[in-house]
DNA sequence: TCCTGTTTAGTTGGAG
DNA sequence: CTCCAACTAAACAGGA
């Protein structure tokens, strides 16, 4: 194994999975949501180990987000020229990985075709676009809910960023007290966006300052990537989902007010709608189980 | 022409 | 050993 400060563990392939990859770009981006060039760009920044062989990996990461739903394609709007549409992070996309490990997800997330004609309608309606600018690579378009509204208890899933992923069990405490979701986001100040980045930096540590995009500084005195490899696989006793988690689960309620998650954030178009989520676990409870689609020739015949 | 996005197919490796 | 997630390669279409 080399070690740190000797042939730097940053010409390494990251320990992360594309999709771990492709997550943090989409989050470290103040609109949760980036084009395909930026999140290139923001693992190259990041991994140098990404500056080499761009095609293969870039070809690999085009597949990851057309064939998870974990990732949804949002159409640039006409005052947003450029090429390519944005990409973002499905809602309930969250939990997704093994406790600690960031090469292999527990399950991966699967949205039930049947929730896309709606979906799509209602991301439109979110996105603002008219009906006419209903594109027929839209169909794949999940639907989004607020964090936490319905998410964790009734879809096993916890996003990355949801609240209580934030805030852990002081979340619960508050909401098992029978406080209205919203009550507890403005009560502890959600969002500010001014912190968010921080709030994605104790995440990812090793991503660092997330919304400056620099390259992140490899320092010695850390593992692979700028982190201590414990911090993100082994959070002392703490348990915790595998990725996107925040790396300091026990904070006081005093102190969250100052804290800023990157859920639930204004000015995400995917975040302001409040469908109704009652299907989403049988949908999604059967999609988990169906998935391995190019992989599982019998996963067909579950889908028909 | 290049980039983006989709899809198919095959391989590899971890988990149960 | 099987299942499945991750990865890779490649073909193809469409748009800028």
């Amino acid at each position: 194994m080399p070690r740190p400060g000797k042939n730097s563990y940053s010409d390494q392939k990251p320990p992360y999975s594309y999709i771990s990859l492709t997550a943090m770009a989409i989050q470290s981006s103040s609109e949760k949501m980036l084009p395909l060039s930026e999140i290139y760009k923001f693992i190259m920044d990041r991994f140098p180990y990404y500056r080499e062989n761009t095609q293969r990996w870039q070809n690999s990461l085009r597949h990851n987000l057309s064939f998870n739903d974990c990732f949804i394609k949002i159409p640039r709007r006409p005052d947003q020229p450029g090429k390519g549409s944005f990409w973002a992070l499905h809602p309930d996309c969250g939990d997704m990985f093994e406790n600690g490990s960031f090469l292999r997800r527990r399950k991966r997330f699967k949205v039930h075709r049947s929730e896309h004609l709606s979906q799509q309608q209602q991301q439109q309606t979110k996105l603002g676009l008219a009906s006419s600018e209903t594109a027929p690579g839209m169909g794949r378009l999940p639907q989004f809910q607020p964090y936490g509204v319905n998410g964790p208890q009734t879809t096993g899933f916890k996003h990355p960023f949801a609240i209580e992923n934030i805030i852990g069990r002081d979340y619960k405490s508050m909401m098992a007290s029978g406080l209205p979701l919203a009550s507890v986001m403005h009560h502890l100040g959600y969002p500010v966006p001014s912190q968010i980045s921080n709030m994605v930096g104790s995440m990812w540590p090793h991503v660092g300052v997330i919304d400056s995009m620099a390259p992140m500084p490899v320092s010695p005195d850390y593992g692979p990537f700028g982190v201590p490899m414990k911090s993100i696989c082994h959070p002392g006793s703490q348990t915790m989902p595998a990725v996107p988690v925040p790396i300091k689960p026990t904070v006081s309620l005093g102190s969250i007010s100052s804290m800023s998650g990157p859920g639930a954030l204004p000015g995400n178009p995917i975040q302001i709608c409040s469908p109704s989520a009652s299907s989403l676990q049988l949908d999604q409870t059967r999609s988990v189980s169906t998935e391995g689609k190019t992989n599982s020739l019998h996963s067909v015949l579950v889908h028909s």
